[in-house]
DNA sequence: GCGCCGGGCGATATAATGTAACGCCGCACG
DNA sequence: CGTGCGGCGTTACATTATATCGCCCGGCGC
């Protein structure tokens, strides 16, 4: 369900590799290098399973390597984290959403299903505006909102009975 | 801001207990010092202040008493966790949502406060019907759902210039 | 009574996740 | 040059969570 597929993997990063440019952040060799695991990834992914997949490039990778380089992904909202699942997901693309408004600190749900595992990004305006008016109702500003939801997703509810 | 505060507290508990009377669940000692010493905390609590705390009264005390303890509070709807700071809250209690129609499963907003860390449990229906409405479009059938709020709470907010 | 069984818990060990701190290196800038 | 700063290697450590084994105790059937 996620995992940016063969090419698009490349176009993705070009477009990353592009927003970083226009916003003067460096997409270095390393940030690079875990974008693009992550990317790959079909579903979400730990950092520890991310470090053990960077050593095959990068022999001397520790966990530090890998938490900045995500810190910087996060930063650039090239990737999300799940905190449901302690994993990180690759973003659709910020451009993906600018047509739909957005900048690159756009608003996002995530659908985890529990029996595959697959988490969907989604990008419900309208489940961000009941967030942020039921947060000022309370007299809270908010400034970064997490909204998780797990269930089914539709390949596991039709093909299995249970 | 949370944190049930003096008479209040045993009030709690006592409605814990009935809860899980009528559900035929067994609110022991260990699980009612615990639910005590998180409905006690003025915030969210993670597992090993608790652990901490719960060594007073319980010296020999370890990870899996605690964790043992929290997964049936879950379980029973008595404590949350927020994904967030890793770390629990108690619930406002189910039965004071009974009022408005929820089980004790009942969905349920965190907000919290960058600056102060206090968490705030609310419980907004169109939030959660806008949340449930987007599963769906998407073919999700969902089954727990997080949503959590970070920014400044009404008191950070009003009495800080930053 | 006696034995069995299951839940709750003590206790030890270990896994998984995340951070702090120090220092090197390369590069831009004066 | 020298100076500063960002990026990164490296070591050590902190925090959060789980696996496993085994005891005890209470209920239940015989």
């Amino acid at each position: 369900m996620s995992g940016t597929a063969g090419a698009g993997l490349e176009a993705a990063l070009a477009r990353a590799e592009a927003a970083c440019l226009a916003r003067g952040a460096q997409l270095t060799e390393l940030r690079r290098q875990v974008l693009r695991l992550v990317l790959a990834s079909p579903q979400a992914i730990g950092a520890y399973a991310l470090l053990d997949q960077l050593r095959a490039e990068r022999p001397g990778a520790a966990p530090p390597t890998v938490y900045r380089a995500l810190d910087f992904l996060l930063e650039q909202g090239l990737v999300h984290k799940v905190e449901r699942l302690n994993a990180f997901i690759g973003c659709v693309g910020p451009e993906a959403h600018a047509h739909c408004g957005h900048g690159h600190d756009h608003p996002h749900q995530f659908l985890i299903c529990s029996k595959c595992g697959a988490t969907a990004e989604v990008c419900d305006d309208r489940v961000a505006a009941a967030v942020a008016e039921a947060a000022r109702a309370a007299g809270f500003a908010p400034s970064r909102t997490t909204v998780e939801v797990e269930g089914l997703c539709a390949a596991c509810a039709g093909s299995a009975r249970q």
